[in-house]
DNA sequence: CACTTGACCTGTCCGC
DNA sequence: TGCGGACAGGTCAAGT
């Protein structure tokens, strides 16, 4: 999925859209992706306004007039496209968000089969697509957001002002023995990290990711600390890294200097670039930079 | 308990 | 062209 720069493009995007907006209707099936009643989402979301968006780790947020919250995890695929109405539509009206998606050529001929929520706005529709059906939505009421059992459980924000790098080291030092890669990814100790962001922040911190939290050295998790919140910062600012995201945005991929850019020379030191599995997940390292644990 | 691996889904790509 | 298997930016349950 999105990642938090992903997600934070998203709601950035969404931001200039949708406040203001009412849902005059919602077109779902009761599934995994939308958990909630028939009932709820009468009473709780059509006719509402939707008042502002947020993001809490890879969670984005869309509050209502209602007190109730929608709150969208994309996971892999999930997308959120945004289309104006037919007759309404301007020039570069649609926009799209979040994973890549096999469809985005028949952009306007929504929803397909992957859709699986639609939000009508009267003049524009927002479209969740998801192929494969790994994200969700659920309505909430906006007061109980932060106690529901995903949101309790993630750690801080790693771009917050006030999380430090000696935050950092000691959440991280609560996996000791787990290997670092797998400590990032967990979404308890800091939130928002998924695979992109790990293997640059790792490369940039020369750190292998197979290395156990316990026998990195101080000095080197303060690195890693930093050059996480560069990436995470840069990234933002490119626009986040799905290549489809929004048009001419998500350029992010391209600044890139480990992930996906397997057989290539690593930009550092020349070395090549390789593609190795660490935690479960494809991960790439430059094997000069980031020397492997004995 | 700490940590790792498989499952969840669908689609694509790659090798035979 | 067809088929099997591995893989995909995440998270949870089940396994060791």
């Amino acid at each position: 999925m999105p990642e938090l720069p992903e997600v934070e493009t998203v709601k950035l995007g969404l931001q200039k859209l949708l406040p203001g907006a009412q849902v005059v209707g919602v077109t779902f099936d009761i599934d995994k992706s939308f958990p909630n009643t028939l009932a709820d989402v009468e009473r709780f979301l059509v006719g509402a306004t939707i008042v502002a968006l947020k993001r809490r780790a890879k969670v984005l947020l869309i509050e209502l007039s209602s007190k109730y919250s929608l709150l969208i995890h994309l996971k892999m695929t999930g997308q959120l496209v945004y289309i104006k109405s037919r007759g309404q539509r301007a020039e570069g009206k649609e926009k799209r968000f979040g994973a890549g998606h096999p469809n985005d050529s028949l952009i306007g001929r929504l929803p397909d089969k992957s859709t699986r929520v639609t939000l009508d706005l009267g003049d524009a529709k927002l479209y969740f697509n998801d192929q494969r059906k790994f994200g969700w939505i659920k309505l909430i009421p906006t007061a109980e957001v932060s106690s529901i059992d995903f949101m309790k459980k993630l750690g801080p924000e790693p771009l917050a002002s006030d999380f430090s790098a000696e935050d950092f080291r000691a959440r991280l030092l609560r996996r000791p023995n787990a290997n670092i890669k797998a400590t990032l990814l967990d979404q308890t100790v800091v939130a928002g990290i998924g695979n992109i962001y790990a293997d640059e922040g790792l490369w940039a911190a020369k750190i292998h990711p197979s290395t156990l939290v316990k026998n990195v050295s101080k000095a080197k998790l303060d690195i890693l600390f930093r050059e996480l919140q560069a990436v995470l910062r840069l990234s933002i600012e490119k626009g986040g890294s799905s290549d489809r995201n929004y048009t001419g945005k998500g350029s992010y991929i391209s600044f890139a200097k480990v992930f996906r850019k397997e057989n290539t020379a690593c930009p550092r030191c020349g070395t090549t670039i390789i593609k190795t599995r660490v935690a479960g997940r494809g991960t790439h390292i430059c094997p000069y930079c980031q020397k492997a644990p004995k």
